[in-house]
DNA sequence: GGGAAAGTTTAGTGCCTGCTAAACTCGAAT
DNA sequence: ATTCGAGTTTAGCAGGCACTAAACTTTCCC
């Protein structure tokens, strides 16, 4: 029935797998079109759609979101706080392994979605700790607060760069190994300023500078690449103690 | 006993989490007294009885233990390595919670009991490896290695100390928070010295010497600590080379 | 040696999560 | 407006893992 709701935030009871899944995948469409649709779960999750639906008219029961039958799924204010905190585990996670363990950073992805799931809360706050409470993780993604609140921007892509523009390069997904290692191989990483310098018409091939080099992309690349016009930037997985530059950055970590 | 089976590299298939579970439990089962029952299994996974009969004829038709009828159950050769993977792994995962993270060591055995099971081959060698391949975790159980060996010795206990009698402390099991808890205040940890100096009859209590302190214990403590007479031991966790945040409560290698 | 007691297994269920096949809905195109 | 197809849901089912209650062994004690 109606659980007595209170403006304070209560405890997420312990969610299985799979539902912190579902609630993750669903968050992150939302972000693209206000509602997800149960084949995009589907495809996202590698799941049947029917299995989508018997998940979600359980979870729905269970307050986490509403669902309009043929119309699409949407996260309650209880599902958003579960999503966002199985994410900032993610994004922690990534964050850790990459800079203190040296994990390449496309294959943290796929380390970080198991651990997520599997690691307390006091255990993602240590991490976090030692970090310097980083804001994003080693792709760019920006790191929701322990309370629920995520700095999630609009960002231009790279494909979006007049010729001639300059920008920096603020986040790309952190799905796809082969793109994040051809990526790091061309040096175009979270924080670096990369130019457009030719664009061929008709989805032509694109020539960037970057750095000293000048490495010739495709549109398709360039797409999933984002950036920002020139504003600050912090740093991705902040390397603990080294304050590069003295620069007063936008946003500082929140808690402390 | 040392186990050796390094014979047979054939990778095991990935467990399910309650799977690698009732392979450790019942592979420690087996280090004191042959086989394991059904009921001891059923206590210390906190489970029916009748459940651990049905898991266990699964597991036996898939190779990995034999069972006898009401007369208890004996890993194969390929669910000891399946065992000790995960017994390698929740070692690794205490060691390094504890000298990288600062996790006290009274709390590590739960988060690494959950991480045991998420945390893949190559993020468990990446943490032996930044803490230089410890060979016994922050209780002082010894690590398995990769290809599952273990130095699994006896050791008396604390309690059959003769009075008069120093040793070194060795081992103490890591699954009692408040034994920890206390051991840590009394500064009798593993690597340590420890005298006994008297002990009163009919299970009285016993005093102590560590260090300068002359702490009187109880049997039951007592009886949970295990010792080895002199020679040679080697500390847990080795202080990883860069234990960025966490506080140095890793002990230091003596001269050895 | 004959019962109890203790321990173990079978029987019967339930929940979770996934599947396929079939039915249904919605909206776009005719 | 009817139809058709893409998308969604229902129905029916399977496997993993847990439970209780009841039946069955083994052990232990008189």
């Amino acid at each position: 029935m109606t659980s007595k709701r209170s403006s304070t935030p209560q405890a997420l009871p312990q969610l299985t797998e799979p539902v912190e899944d579902y609630l993750k995948a669903i968050y992150e469409l939302e972000m693209r079109g206000g509602v997800a649709a149960t084949s995009d779960v589907a495809s996202r999750l590698d799941v049947a759609p029917a299995s989508v639906t018997g998940m979600v008219r359980r979870l729905a029961t269970q307050g986490y979101l509403d669902h309009v039958p043929y119309r699409g799924v949407q996260l309650t204010p209880l599902g958003r706080r579960a999503a966002l905190r199985t994410i900032r585990r993610h994004r922690i996670l990534e964050s850790y392994l990459t800079s203190v363990l040296g994990y390449p950073w496309d294959l943290v992805h796929d380390e970080a979605e198991r651990l997520e799931h599997a690691a307390s809360d006091v255990l993602i706050e240590r991490m976090a700790a030692a970090l310097g409470h980083p804001v994003a993780d080693p792709h760019g993604a920006p790191i929701p607060t322990p309370d629920g609140e995520v700095d999630e921007r609009w960002h231009r892509s790279l494909a979006d760069l007049m010729v001639g523009e300059t920008a920096r390069m603020v986040r790309v997904s952190d799905k796809n190994p082969s793109l994040l290692r051809y990526l790091a191989e061309i040096a175009l990483q979270p924080g670096v300023e990369v130019t457009m310098l030719a664009k061929a018409p008709f989805d032509g091939p694109i020539t960037l500078r970057v750095g000293d080099a000048e490495p010739v992309v495709g549109p398709n690349l360039a797409a999933q690449v984002l950036v920002e016009s020139m504003p600050t930037f912090t740093p991705a997985p902040a390397p603990a103690m080294t304050p590069l530059g003295g620069k007063p950055r936008g946003r500082k970590p929140k808690g402390t």
